[in-house]
DNA sequence: ACAATACAGTACTAGTATAGTACCCTTTCA
DNA sequence: TGAAAGGGTACTATACTAGTACTGTATTGT
């Protein structure tokens, strides 16, 4: 199975229960408490996050996080990429080195890799921070997820 | 980053390897030396895809393994699932279990992860074994799936 | 029949990456 | 100035993936 990491899966619960109210000033405390994740792993997150320009920070005793900008700003591939780097089933598609694939067979493979990785990153993309707080049966137009995103 | 584990990447080169004669009977020892993977693994793989459909073996002297079926009817879900279990970037979209997801936020988030588990899936559909051996530059064009020629 | 060859199945080991924690520092505000 | 909150880094442990070894079963040729 193709799977993203748990702390990926957290921050996005974390993520969305910050944009219920995407003006307000969460403190790290507050967000580990609502999501049911252990406060080291949160602020962890939370400082990830940061990096990552989705999240901003206030020190001080009134400090917090909040959302950097509109949660219909934030796409699943912003929060992956924080979490988890360049989105990609192999590293064949995202990897920079030039001297990778050491095998020929795997080289004549590789640019039918990049086309299945651009169609998972076009997925994720796809998909707003907004959108994933939705109920199930509001539809999020995915333009009918096919061969639109893989230009052959 | 997401990806696919490193058998499932060789898996691939097998498969691709065997559909370069897709009539062929290829021993395990014949495949793991083309490949480049140590023959422990390779055997190991390969009996994972004899149950996951993808290859037919032959025990006895004049043994081996062969593609079950021809290389156009064979997609990259297919390998995937073989060697991975269901597709999904989470456990939200594949699991059966109904007691699965304890966090009422979480369940407000299912939907939308299937609609993007949906989109990897169908995106690693597009891409037949075939297609994966063709050269990089050739934009993918199969010369008509001869329906005709199909076992299945 | 028997031996050689090849696949089938299962159980184990090891290496690596992820998850999770702990500690100490810096900033802000009452 | 001290309490509250975030910043950063380094460490540990666990779990998963990769890889191996061994024993069993089927087929074929002599």
């Amino acid at each position: 199975m193709i799977r993203i990491g748990k702390l990926t899966d957290y921050g996005i619960l974390i993520l969305t229960h910050m944009a219920q109210d995407g003006e307000r000033l969460f403190t790290a405390h507050e967000v580990s408490h609502a999501v049911g994740v252990p406060l080291p792993t949160t602020t962890k997150l939370l400082k990830t996050l940061v990096k990552g320009q989705l999240l901003e920070s206030h020190r001080g005793t009134k400090g917090g996080y909040l959302l950097a900008r509109n949660p219909e700003m934030i796409s699943m591939v912003d929060v992956v990429t924080a979490l988890e780097g360049p989105v990609g089933l192999t590293d064949c598609g995202t990897s920079q080195q030039p001297g990778e694939c050491r095998r020929s067979v795997s080289c004549a493979i590789k640019t039918n890799w990049q086309r299945i990785n651009q169609a998972v990153h076009d997925a994720l993309a796809q998909v707003t921070l907004a959108e994933m707080r939705l109920p199930a049966v509001h539809p999020v137009h995915l333009p009918a997820p096919r061969a639109a995103s893989l230009r052959v």
